[in-house]
RNA sequence: GCGCCUGUAGCUCAGUUGGAUAGAGCAACGGACUUCUAAUCCGUAGGUCGGAGGUUCGAAUCCUCUCAGGCGUACCA
C-alpha cells in the first residue's frame, strides 16, 4: 500500500516540478512514512521540508501545493491535513484498506510477492561449512537467515539461487582424514600421537569404526597418504551427507552445492590466477605470489601463493567468484560469520580486480551466538570437540523454534539463544504467541464451516469492516508487502520475524475484544473473510521463515 | 596500535531513506474466561537512546572525539 502512495505522490510532485510550481527534485527522494501517532493519519510524507530551502518558500505553503494537488483525487483520499513544521499527513478512503482484503484472499499464497526486483539474477551463498564435523549452533543461524534472506528475496521478485560451498579439497581435509586413520589405529592397539590440528570429536571415532569394518586391518599396511585419501574420502562423504540431512531437517534448501575442488578440476584457479598476472595485478615477493589488493583499498596486498609452493585460501575463493560472475549474477551475497570481517576488503577488491562493480558484491556478517542454559552460559570449541550441535538443538526445541529463534535479532547483533525459553510452551515464547494466532483463526474457520458458513468474497459487503479494529487489522495486513520489500532491499530478513509478531499481536487483540460468529449474518461473513485473510498472511509469513503454521495447538 | 560490530526501560531487544510525544516482550503491580482455543487480552509503572561536541527547520539515526564490551588484524581455512 505504502508503494502505490509513494508512486502516486512522485508522479503528483512530477507534474507540479513541469508547471514550474516546484524545484526540480530526485523524485526517488520523495518518500512516505507511517507516522508512529496514529492522529496524524495513515502515512505522511516530508517532501514540502525537504524541498522547501530549494523552492526558497516556506514549506507549509509548498505543502498546500501538494495537498490541493493530491485532492484531485477525491475518491482515494477521506482527510489530507498539513501540520507541525510542514508534514503533509494523509488518510486513505476506508474502502481502498479494505479492498486489500480481496487481494490477500484472491492472491492466496502468492500475496506479498512483488516484482521489485524484476527477475534480476541473485545469489545467496550461506553456510559452506567444512565437512570435517556436523554443523553447529552457529552454523544454524547462518543457515536459518541465508535460507530465510533467499526466500524473501524469491518474494520479492529477484530469481535467486542459494548455494553451499564445500570445501572438499586442501589442509582441513587432509587433517580429517589423518584424525580419523589415528582413531582407527587406535582401535588395533597402536598408541599414536593425536596430530595438533586434528579434529577431536567423537563423530570421528564413529567413522574410524567403520573404517574397520570396510577395510578391517588393511589400512594398517597401507602407505600412509593413500591410507589418509582413503579415510578422508569416507569420513567427508559420511559427514557432507549429515550435513544435508541436517539441513533438510531444517528446511533449508539449496539449489546448489558447488565443490572448491571443482575449481582446480577445471583449471578454474589457474585460469583466474592468470588473468590476475595479465593485468598486472599481481607479482612476485621474497618467493611468493602476491595480489595488489592494495590498489582496492584493501589495507595491504594478500598473498596468493606461498613461499612453499601451495595457494592459500583466498586464491581459489578468487576464482569461486569469478565463476558467479560468469554465472551472470547481478547479486552476490555471501553469509559468513563475523569473525571473517577482515575478510571482506580483499574480497570486495578481487570482485572489483575481476572488472565488476563491488557494490554487486554483499558480505553479511553473522555475529555470535551463544548458548544459555538453565541461566548460565554453555562452553564452546569446535577444536576440542566440545560444541552443541544444530542437530541437538532441533532435537530438543524443535525446528521451528530454533528457526525463530535465530531470526529474533539484526544479524550484527550477537544472539542468545536461551534454550530454557525456546522449550517453554507459554506467552513467553513468541514462537507459539504467533502460531496460536494461526490456530485460534484455524479453529474459527472450522466452525464456521460446522455451520455451514462459507463466505463468497466478491458477494460480501467488506464495507463494515471499515472501522474500528477491524480497520487497524486491516491496515496491519496491508504492510506485508512493504515489509517484504524492505527487507530484502536492505537484506534485514529478521524483519519478517517482527511483523509477525505485530500481526499476531493485532490478530490477539482483535480476538479478544471482538465477536467473529455472531447473529449478525453479514458482519460475521466479513468477519470470516478478514480472519481468513489473517491466516493467510501469517501462513505466509511464516512460510518464509520456513516455519510450520499449525492448525490446532 | 589499527579496523569492523554492538551500547536504547530492571532484563532481552525493535526503531524503514534523519521526522512529530522513542516502542514491544519479559520481570513488577492491578484487572478480564456461562461466549469462536486464557499458549490470550486490558490497565499501571518504568528512559540523560553510553558520554561530549558538531551538521540543520529537526538527530537514537549523519560527522568528529571519547568510554565500555565482542571480534578481527596470517605466506590459517
Amino acid at each position: 500500500m505504502k508503494e502505490k502512495i509513494e508512486t502516486l505522490l512522485r508522479d503528483t510532485v512530477s507534474g507540479l516540478v513541469a508547471d514550474g510550481l516546484l524545484p526540480q527534485i530526485d523524485p526517488q527522494g520523495v518518500s512516505v512514512s507511517i507516522p508512529t501517532n496514529k492522529e496524524f493519519g495513515d502515512f505522511a510524507t516530508n517532501v514540502a521540508m525537504v524541498t522547501a530551502s530549494r523552492a526558497k518558500k516556506r514549506p507549509r505553503d509548498i505543502a498546500e501545493i501538494v495537498k490541493r494537488s493530491l485532492e484531485t483525487h477525491s475518491d482515494l483520499f477521506e482527510r489530507i491535513e498539513i501540520a507541525g513544521p510542514g508534514f503533509i499527513n494523509i488518510s486513505l478512503n476506508p474502502a481502498l484498506w479494505v479492498n486489500e482484503l480481496k487481494d490477500i484472499v484472491g492472491q492466496r499464497e502468492n500475496y506479498g510477492r512483488s516484482t521489485y526486483g524484476a527477475g534480476k539474477k541473485v545469489q545467496v551463498e550461506f553456510v559452506s561449512a567444512n565437512p570435517t564435523g556436523p554443523l553447529h549452533i552457529g552454523h544454524g543461524r547462518g543457515a536459518a537467515v541465508g535460507d530465510t534472506l533467499a526466500r524473501i528475496l524469491a518474494a520479492a521478485g529477484f530469481a535467486v539461487e542459494a548455494e553451499y560451498y564445500i570445501n572438499d579439497i586442501g589442509n582441513q581435509m587432509n587433517n580429517l582424514g589423518l584424525s580419523v586413520l589415528v582413531r582407527y589405529r587406535e582401535l588395533y592397539g597402536q598408541t599414536v600421537p593425536f596430530p595438533e590440528n586434528g579434529y577431536q570429536g567423537d563423530y570421528i571415532r564413529d567413522i574410524a569404526l567403520v573404517m574397520r569394518e570396510i577395510h578391517g586391518d588393511a589400512l594398517l599396511a597401507a602407505e600412509e597418504p593413500e591410507a589418509i585419501g582413503i579415510c578422508r574420502e569416507y569420513a567427508a562423504e559420511t559427514i557432507l551427507q549429515g550435513i544435508r540431512e541436517d539441513l533438510a531437517l531444517f528446511n533449508v534448501h539449496f539449489d546448489h552445492w558447488f565443490g572448491e575442488s571443482s575449481l582446480y578440476r577445471d583449471k578454474k584457479v589457474e585460469a583466474s590466477l592468470e588473468a590476475l598476472a595479465r593485468e598486472g595485478l599481481s607479482y612476485e615477493e621474497e618467493g611468493a605470489l602476491w595480489f595488489r589488493t592494495s590498489r582496492f583499498g584493501d589495507e595491504k596486498d594478500r598473498v596468493l601463493r606461498k613461499k612453499d609452493g601451495s595457494l592459500t585460501y583466498f586464491a581459489p575463493d578468487i576464482a569461486y567468484h569469478k565463476d558467479k560472475l560468469d554465472r551472470g549474477f547481478a547479486k552476490i551475497i555471501d553469509i559468513w560469520g563475523a569473525d571473517h570481517h577482515g575478510y571482506v576488503p580483499r574480497m570486495r577488491a578481487a570482485i572489483e580486480a575481476l572488472g565488476a562493480s563491488p557494490d554487486c558484491f554483499h558480505a553479511l556478517l553473522i555475529q555470535l551466538v551463544s548458548l544459555v542454559r538453565d541461566g548460565s552460559p554453555v562452553s564452546m570449541s569446535t577444536r576440542s570437540g566440545e560444541f552443541v550441535t544444530l542437530r541437538e538443538i532441533i532435537d530438543e526445541v524443535g525446528k521451528d523454534v530454533a528457526r525463530y529463534f535465530f531470526m529474533m535479532r539484526r544479524c550484527d547483533s550477537q544472539l542468545v539463544f536461551d534454550l530454557d525459553l525456546a522449550k517453554k510452551k507459554s506467552d513467553e515464547n513468541p514462537v507459539y504467541y504467533i502460531q496460536y494466532a494461526h490456530a485460534r483463526i484455524c479453529s474459527i474457520l472450522k466452525n464456521a464451516a460446522d455451520q455451514g458458513l462459507s463466505p463468497d468474497t466478491f458477494a460480501i459487503d467488506l464495507s463494515l469492516l471499515a472501522a474500528g479494529e477491524d480497520l487497524e487489522l486491516i491496515k496491519t495486513l496491508a504492510t506485508y508487502p512493504d515489509t517484504i520489500v524492505s527487507a530484502a532491499a536492505d537484506l534485514e530478513p529478521h524483519r519478517i520475524a517482527f511483523y509477525l509478531l505485530d500481526l499476531a499481536t493485532a490478530f490477539h487483540r482483535f480476538y479478544n475484544r471482538n465477536r467473529v460468529i455472531t447473529e449478525n449474518v453479514p458482519l460475521t461473513m466479513a468477519r470470516l473473510v478478514l480472519v481468513d485473510a489473517v491466516r493467510q498472511v501469517l501462513c505466509n509469513a511464516l512460510a518464509l521463515m520456513g516455519i510450520g503454521a499449525p492448525e490446532s495447538m
